[in-house]
DNA sequence: GTTTAACTCTTGCGACACAAGGTATGTTCA
DNA sequence: TGAACATACCTTGTGTCGCAAGAGTTAAAC
């Protein structure tokens, strides 16, 4: 019912990936990859998506996880890049690179410019 | 299971708006967006989408259908772009615009050069 | 008339993003 | 002290939708 989720089809097998591009970057903990991905745009909405998300990701080997527990703050789950990790998003960058240069040609289709309406 | 289902995944929440936007050049009748969908590449598998999804694209108002029966050929089902399947269309444009923009600048973002490793 | 191809459609399944809800820890401030 | 709140983690259940598999119908081919 809700149609608000037109996005959300679109976010279906990229988040993982993105997520994988964050951390090509240096480690962080969960509530971190939330905040950074809200903020590029368009990429996440909730927790329920990403931490079931990372143990997956760490399932598959593309991320390791190991807990801070400093004094001075909360402990956190740090997860980071594996190998497989950073070979899967090489992987992931021409599938995406490959698909969405379709989607994009077919979006630039031109209408045809005297559409021939049938009569009534 | 099957893991080549990756791309399934990105599929998902395009193929709709890709017919679309193939039917703004002209209506067309299923098998043939198959086909169509097919050449341009990565954005359609299989005829168990396309039927239920004209059915969807229907029931929504964004495309429209009749029979034509020719002496001459089987009877085909053509769809037609509605106007609202063409404002739709056009709404999902920048949708996907801004979407794949985000999606683009993650996956650019460069590794960090000297990955601080922690110790152990 | 039987086979084959073109075209339509249905059923059941699996993957995954998400909302909602739940727990534990630290900080703040009466 | 202890109530309230924010931070951080995680789980459960739901809905969507692409897909494989399979089935029915019509026309052409042999």
């Amino acid at each position: 019912m809700v149609e608000s989720a037109a996005s959300t089809q679109l976010r279906r097998g990229v988040v993982g990936p993105c997520i994988l591009a964050l951390l090509s970057t240096g480690p962080r903990f969960g509530l971190q990859i939330v905040r950074e991905l809200n903020d590029v745009g368009q990429l996440l909405t909730s927790q329920g998506t990403v931490y079931p998300l990372l143990s997956r990701l760490q399932e598959a080997g593309q991320v390791s996880s190991h807990w801070e527990v400093s004094d001075s703050e909360r402990p956190r789950r740090y997860y980071s890049l594996t190998d497989v990790g950073r070979r899967d998003l090489e992987l992931f960058r021409e599938d995406w690179r490959q698909f969405s240069g379709s989607v994009g040609t077919l979006l630039q289709t031109i209408p045809s410019a005297s559409t021939e309406s049938e009569q009534s």
